[in-house]
DNA sequence: TAGATTGATGTAAACGATTACTGCGGGTTG
DNA sequence: CAACCCGCAGTAATCGTTTACATCAATCTA
């Protein structure tokens, strides 16, 4: 493994200009520029990584903190944030906890290590102060799910407003007995589409019944959805419309209501959220809400980017959602109907 | 930020005496080890990993060079690495190539500038000399797919015996006209199965027809599986069954039947490889020959670690497939039928 | 009691890069 | 012609660890 110094001696220069030349920093002559890089490409030479981030003091590794990534949502923002790491020359350090705070504990830990410069959080809850002195300490993004106590950056699309807008697409197709698949999770998400869904209600004049909510596991299984849709389709004046805050939870609730005997969108309407590729890999595709994942991720990165090198004032950034109508919505049978 | 030496001051002792209670190695008295611990906590310190691995010529990561994280079989192997990553103190790097030479060389050149132990191969194609220098040079294993002439550690399922089990399944259902829905990708598995195809349909003195394969797009995609289905299906004398070397494939393939108008399995009996959850999101559960994917990561990681310390031959390893069969399976029409 | 052993600790030299200084020729300027 | 500037390149300090070696006191051995 060859160094800065056989470089620097093969090419009968010092080590300083060896350095200028491969960083492209201060005056250095044509000619020897070229013997330098010759003299690089034969000995093969790589820069050791760890002398350099320890004399700059920093790592050019940031670190995405997710807690899974079997949930498409977050492979694609993932991918968002790889791709516009990548372009700022930084490299993304992928790790996934399970939600669980000593696994979230665990790769903070590179922070004070130096061994990251920043982090972005995928999915932190709606109230979570133990985070709070690495908020203080490090750049820190939240991505999509956020504390507001935090005080960090954070990008996210506008979960009430979204949640009110599938509503508004489920009220106007006629339905007046809407249930909601949500989470027991806490993620501040699934609290802001509850609340759409229950301003929502509240302004058609519909009830808001409490039978009609349902909180599944803290994550978005497809399981979670199963039997949500089961325990809700098989009230006495069972739901006509389910709002599930994730498509997971939509496919489901999907394939719950076919095991009842139940057609979607005939006799059960279902939305989702999200827009993962599944929504569309079984008839009905499923009627979502699509989020920028991508823009999501990178918006996210270009955020924590900020924080490392100009550590401006926290930002808040909403990105654009939009209702994409599929075959999973439908009005209420017996309904006129207003068409879709 | 503080380092080892303002430990050492506020403990009242040298920083080899710190570096030695912080490691464990040497002797160092109790009392003075309480010191140094209760100084370390006063001041939150943390090594600079950077300096560590300067010093110590290791980084304590390995990398995984994934082409993709959006299909499930390798997120769960993926998970495994993770797991045993962690188990044994390092830290694994996920990298996304797209199955892109010169973006798995970018990754690839971690390992010269000692930002990583060792590298994690998930998918090289089956003739990959330009990895030879690399093989050559660094800590390398193959999971799931590999170049033989690399002579790197690697980690499979028997690919070959697995396609003849799944086929055997078939021919005893009494299929005489079995199609394969496979991917013009170079990977040693999908030649491996096209071999046990092929063999156990000439075992069973059933012709080889070349209109009966069909290879899409070089990944596993849900669309490559609907479009080579559709294909196969509107044959005149159409497959009574078809083995999808991948799930995702036997997913697109179920979808295409169905939306020809074929039950699955009464007219089209589909069985998929890997097991992943989609299999049995919805019905027909895909039946398929399920890898243990946390098991071919876990000891993937444990060959790359042998390859790290002790660097002894490189191993071949193969793990245990499992054909399940569920409800995409059946008897072709018209046949008497030997039950499931 | 001299010499050897052992335990506990300190000193200082690496590891490989970056970069603030410094030095040196040669051209410009008033 | 002296003073200055500028382009180019070298010297050496520095980043924070680990660890071989040195040191020294206390204990043991013959």
């Amino acid at each position: 493994m060859s160094t800065i110094l056989d470089v620097s001696k093969a090419a009968g220069v010092s080590v300083a200009t060896v350095s200028r030349v491969l960083n492209g920093k201060g005056q250095v002559s044509e000619a020897t520029a070229r013997r330098v890089l010759s003299a690089v490409e034969a000995l093969a030479y790589a820069p050791n990584v760890s002398a350099r981030n320890l004399r700059l003091n920093e790592s050019r590794i940031i670190l995405i903190v997710a807690p899974n990534i079997t949930n498409p949502y977050y492979t694609h923002i993932i991918a968002g944030i790889g791709k516009a790491a990548h372009r700022m020359g930084y490299s993304a350090f992928l790790c996934t906890t399970e939600g669980d705070r000593a696994q979230t504990e665990g790769v903070l830990g590179m922070l004070p290590r130096r061994q990251a410069d920043g982090a972005i959080l995928l999915a932190t809850e709606r109230e979570a102060p133990w985070l709070l002195p690495y908020a203080e300490k490090y750049p820190l993004v939240a991505c999509s799910e956020y504390d507001p106590a935090l005080g960090v950056p954070r990008v996210s699309i506008d979960n009430y407003a979204a949640a009110r807008e599938a509503m508004a697409h489920l009220i106007w197709l006629g339905h007046e007995r809407i249930g909601l698949v949500s989470s027991e999770n806490q993620y501040i998400s699934t609290r802001l589409r509850y609340e759409g869904y229950r301003d929502a209600l509240c302004e058609a004049a519909l009830p808001l019944r409490a039978d009609y909510v349902r909180l599944g596991d803290s994550d978005y299984s497809f399981k979670s959805g199963f039997d949500s849709a089961a325990q809700l389709l098989s009230l006495p004046d069972r739901p006509t419309a389910l709002l599930c805050i994730s498509d997971m939870l939509a496919l489901g609730a999907i394939a719950s209501a076919r095991e009842m005997g139940l057609r979607v969108p005939e006799d059960v309407t279902v939305v989702g959220f999200d827009d993962v590729e599944h929504t569309t890999m079984f008839h009905p595709h499923v009627t979502t809400v699509a989020q920028p994942c991508a823009g999501i991720g990178e918006r996210a990165m270009a955020l924590l980017e900020g924080a490392i090198s100009r550590s401006g004032p926290p930002r808040e950034t909403l990105l654009p959602h939009r209702l994409i109508v599929r075959e999973s919505s439908a009005p209420p049978s017996g309904s006129p109907g207003q068409g879709r």
